[in-house]
RNA sequence: GGCCCGGUGGUCAAGCGGCUAAGACACCGCCCUUUCACGGCGGUAACACGGGUUCGAUUCCCGUCCGGGUCACCA
């Protein structure tokens, strides 16, 4: 057979030559050691939580090295694409500090476009540059065309052959059939060719695999070290039949163009690793650098761990925007998870962000681990409680805008009231850690607006009102807003000891039966009254950001 | 089912032939404290199992079991 007849007859448009690629995309100007990496989704949803890993870690690496970071926009399969997605995917990655230098991003006008000199950066703008490698392969005699029919197509479609997909199962015999059918395509004429070429029939390339089953081929992976496979033998689609390629032949095509050096994906990969190792050695390419992360898990219904999809709790990063979580703690519970002693540098290094960190590949996790919820809120509450007063305001009135109207409303018709109580106990080495999101903010905070008071922790009923009345009578009586905090508590002391409580707790704890009630009941019968609720920052601080006429009116009110 | 990857406390994890097997989160006590939060101190809790190799295995090898991934003209 003539391959280069076969491939003109093919590719009858293709004028370029592999060699005029090589210029047109020469290897980048990087100095020594720089990394390029990228993040290459396909635009069929959301971003999700598991996402995150993969875009972070190429992000990390890139900028870390002085290297370079792109998007590629993998839509090469037009039937699963949904409109707006790679607009949104970029945004949601923006939120999260995840920046590419290069590659498809928004333009002035709301629409994707390209910024660098390797692009385009979307697949399906890229059909001629994937022809000019087929050209290639097929003359070479690496891949040939397989015609299909109509009614193969049919087949194809078939009800039976989708259980069959879904079922995920791939019997010996079945196996054995897939190769004898596979080995029947490889046998076709010149004339055969013209023939379903003159009558308008699709194909697609397959590659003509030289791989031995019982062989194998050895890979390195730079988290898991070297790994071994069975040499690739099955003759893979390169090209579809709508002429666009899939996912294999465009990623070594693409990333020997954009001159990647670092491919970073999830593990579901590497069993497809041994078709592209042949790919680009077919193609007389230098493979890049595999790095396979874990991926995200979560535990299904029945105890068992699943990897994180799109439909998990947790899994859209939408969820965690409405949730009220603040992008940066996020990202260090991400960090967390990427590498096991990003912890530690973070306690020796409080005051410094994430991007300082010496992100290291041989730290990276090589098995799937649970997302766990309870520790993102640890390293939440402590992302938050770092931030001064004026950060938090800002966060907190920007998730209410759009989460909570009316507590927006209230924040920011007073802001200098609404940061005064965001500063109690805020700066300093032992900051107070109530919130891990903002939505904790208004159960915290919303007894300091009348709109939302009322007492939803009442008084205990084994302290008798009159008891509690006397109390509180007498604090009306003796309160100044202008006294200071040590002489506000003497006096709440005094009233204490005046009607029969303990004023002092260690006494009050040797013998609690000689008292109505100890002096944090007293202090709890005012913060009921004030708050209404038996817990609440500091009381007297509480009071002065009230004032007088709240503070009192409220006691009254108890009465 | 074939192939691939993995298996240290409830979770995330140090470890890389010899350790009383770190640390963080969670949980439980105690202390501090007018409540809460913070902070301090202490505690419960782990090398999946069976064979090797070795003077010695959490660590190396093999098998078993368990978990995950993957077997498309999807990525």
């Amino acid at each position: 057979m003539d391959c280069n007849k076969l491939a003109e007859l093919l590719f009858p448009n293709i004028t370029e030559t592999p060699e005029e690629l090589e210029t047109r995309y020469p290897p980048r100007d990087l100095p020594e050691g720089a990394k390029v990496t990228r993040f290459a989704p396909s635009p069929t949803g959301f971003v999700h939580f598991g996402g995150l890993f993969p875009s972070m870690t190429g992000e990390r690496l890139a900028h870390r090295s002085g290297g370079v970071f792109y998007l590629r926009i993998e839509d090469t399969d037009a039937k699963r694409e949904v409109p707006g997605a790679a607009e949104g995917l970029i945004r949601t990655l923006a939120r999260y500090g995840v920046r590419f230098d290069e590659g498809a991003v928004i333009g002035d006008d709301g629409r994707i476009t390209d910024r660098g000199s390797y692009g385009p950066y979307r697949q399906s703008a890229r059909a001629s540059l994937y022809h000019v490698y087929a050209k290639k392969l097929v003359a070479e005699g690496k891949a040939y065309p397989v015609f299909t029919t109509d009614e193969e197509l049919d087949r194809l479609n078939a009800a039976d052959r989708k259980a069959e997909l879904q079922s995920k199962i791939r019997t010996e015999e079945a196996a054995a059939a897939q190769r004898e059918e596979m080995l029947s395509h490889r046998r076709f004429t010149l004339e055969e060719v013209e023939a379903h070429l003159r009558h308008g029939d699709p194909f697609v390339l397959r590659i003509l695999s030289d791989g031995d089953g019982k062989k194998t081929v050895k890979a390195t992976d730079l988290v898991r070290g070297t790994l071994e496979f069975p040499e690739n033998d099955e003759d893979f689609v390169l090209l579809k039949s709508d002429g666009i390629p899939t996912y294999h032949f465009a990623h070594a095509v693409d990333d020997h163009l954009m001159r990647t050096t670092h491919v970073i994906r999830g593990e579901e990969w590497l069993p497809s690793l041994p078709k592209h190792l042949q790919l680009f050695r077919y193609l007389g390419f230098r493979p890049p650098k595999y790095m396979h992360i874990a991926q995200i898990m979560r535990i299904d219904e029945n105890g068992n761990k699943k990897k994180l999809s799109k439909r998990d709790m947790g899994a859209n990063m939408d969820d965690y925007t409405r949730m009220g979580y603040c992008p940066e703690a996020v990202c260090e519970y991400v960090m967390t998870l990427l590498n096991s002693n990003y912890e530690e540098w973070h306690m020796q290094n409080p005051d410094k962000p994430y991007t300082d960190f010496p992100f290291d590949i041989k730290k990276m996790a090589v098995s799937g681990c649970l997302f766990d919820f309870v520790k993102l809120n640890d390293v939440s509450k402590n992302v938050l409680s770092r931030m001064t007063a004026g950060q938090v305001f800002d966060g907190l009135t920007a998730w209410a805008a759009e989460f909570d109207p009316e507590f927006h409303e209230e924040l920011t018709a007073d802001p200098a009231y609404a940061m005064a109580i965001l500063s109690i106990g805020r700066g300093g080495k032992k900051p107070r850690k109530d919130l891990a999101v903002w939505a904790d903010a208004k159960p915290y905070m919303s007894f300091f607006y009348d709109r939302f008071f009322s007492v939803t922790d009442p008084i205990p009923d084994r302290f008798d009102k009159a008891d509690i009345d006397a109390v509180l009578t007498a604090f009306l009586a003796s309160y100044d807003e202008k006294d200071d905090a040590a002489v506000w508590f003497d006096k709440v002391k005094k009233i204490a000891a005046s009607l029969g409580f303990a004023a002092d707790m260690k006494e009050y704890k040797a013998d609690p039966d000689a008292y109505k009630g100890s002096i944090a009941d007293v202090s709890m019968f005012l913060r009921v009254a004030v708050t209404g609720k038996t817990n609440s920052p500091d009381l007297y601080t509480v009071m002065q950001l009230l004032g007088a006429a709240r503070t009192t009116a409220r006691i009254r009110a108890m009465l």
